[in-house]
DNA sequence: TTCGTTTGTTAGATTAGTCTAACAGAAATA
DNA sequence: TATTTCTGTTAGACTAATCTAACAAACGAA
């Protein structure tokens, strides 16, 4: 569908990248492991080697063993390197399952362009060698899990001063909530104040921080608010409207006016 | 290829965020429109509007104008709103260029998944309402873009002394060189102290923060050294090998033994 | 109203990737 | 050696997505 950055499919691209898995813990890697490995019938495998062996990527003749070539096990390589960074990002920096991280890496890996990819090697890099970096990342976002009831922030005061969270009126000092906007103010998203379905629910629905959004009609408990993003206007239950915190004034939202 | 998280394929998200995107600035949406946006004729435009229809995700009958339904616009917008999630992050975080972000995001956006979208989200909540994060990121890591012959890191000193690179002697302070470790020993790698060609070579290879390395058997400026890695042994110019800094001890690497 | 231009559809081809079912070869076992 | 089991291939079907070329409808002048 997209492109692939080798000039193979994402599809061969991850049978190159099990056979090189395979080849790396045994010393044959044949049909039928990487059916198993890969969840996918022999039957589709057959083809695929065929595929790739048009293609130079791995020798294979028949009812043999794989190899994989040169240019194969640059590809095999590559994609690997690429998954392992998407998979480290998702699970280091993001706190997401090893799983899910798997999954939406192995999805993802492909169309990670060869300058993100080396800017990700990158952050690695600098965040491995940046402590303080790496106290905010896992200290101050990795204990902002969502939970039952409340999606907070928990921050050490020193750290993270504007974060903090122990007394209620702290939140968003300088925010404002959508719901106290007069009717035509724009202004950009600074946080969701909410957890589970109804975060869930608003950042499907675009609002995300950095997003700008305007106040059409101010509502009640039983009439919705009205409020345009991207363009669209749509309707948002009171008890939505008030987890959207936005920045206080028009321009000059901080930092993050780079927006056309 | 992959799932999507809706049940749709990536190329009918496309579709509906493309159909989202004109809908949001101009008044109708017409194939010819979709057509040009999306970089295909349409000959393909008509048949992708039929599967949506009978999927129920827009409204169309032929030679009239193209609406969105309330799941069509809802899987638009989360598909617009995980494109933004990615741009962003290439753009905001890795510092890529906004067209390479915006072809990578628009490929990887349909495998993110709900959790992913999430978490991504919420980094950024966390990322404005912390300016120490804002800091390192813009100012630490936003500044060591690789140029024409070195890759530093060019933090100040009070924000990340570790990566201090005035004076040369100073780079990786308690790091050691590939080259000069003993036969047989296994490290983690720490960073790769090179630009352009060779840096992209060995993150292509594999050779990135946290990988593990083995030292199979040391080179010369003419015998290359091999070194094992994801259990294949490779060559390695000494040009390269010397690029590769890894942690001094063999375990106890600072803080990224969680691996198994 | 007629005629070209714009716009959209259809037919037909192609590529890719998957499956089930049937078959074939090789290896293990009796 | 004969038979069973394991492994891999092939045939045939299906879905999706794209294209070119041909056609059809609608629109806008003239
Ligand atoms: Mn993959
Ligand atoms: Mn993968
Ligand atoms: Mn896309
Ligand atoms: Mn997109």
């Amino acid at each position: 569908m997209f492109n692939t950055g080798s000039d193979i499919t994402g599809s061969l691209e991850d049978y190159l990248e099990t056979i090189y898995r395979i080849l790396g813990r045994s010393s044959v890697a044949r049909v039928r492991d990487i059916a198993e490995e890969m969840q996918v019938t022999p039957a589709s495998v057959s083809p695929a080697m065929k595929r790739l062996s048009e293609k130079k990527l791995i020798r294979y003749s028949k009812r043999n063993y794989i190899e994989l070539t040169e240019k194969g096990l640059f590809i095999a390589r590559r994609t690997m390197t690429r998954h392992n960074l998407l998979s480290r990002f998702l699970t280091e920096i993001l706190g997401i399952s090893r799983e899910q991280a798997e999954n939406d890496a192995c999805a993802m890996e492909h169309y990670l362009s060869d300058s993100s990819m080396e800017r990700l090697a990158a952050f690695f890099e600098f965040l491995a060698a940046c402590p303080e970096l790496q106290v905010l990342i896992k200290t101050g976002f990795g204990n902002c899990l969502e939970n039952e009831t409340e999606y907070l922030f928990r921050c050490s005061k020193s750290i993270c001063p504007l974060m903090v969270h122990d007394d209620k009126d702290n939140i968003g000092l300088e925010l404002l909530c959508l719901i106290d906007l007069e009717p035509g103010s724009s202004r950009k998203i600074a946080r969701i104040n909410a957890a589970q379905k109804i975060r869930r629910q608003l950042i499907d629905s675009g609002f995300i921080q950095g997003a700008r959004v305007i106040l059409i009609r101010p509502g009640t408990t039983d009439l919705p608010f009205i409020v345009r993003l991207d363009g669209y206007d749509q309707e948002l239950p009171a008890a939505m409207a008030e987890c959207v915190l936005v920045y206080p004034d028009c321009e000059g939202t901080g930092e993050n006016d780079n927006e056309e």
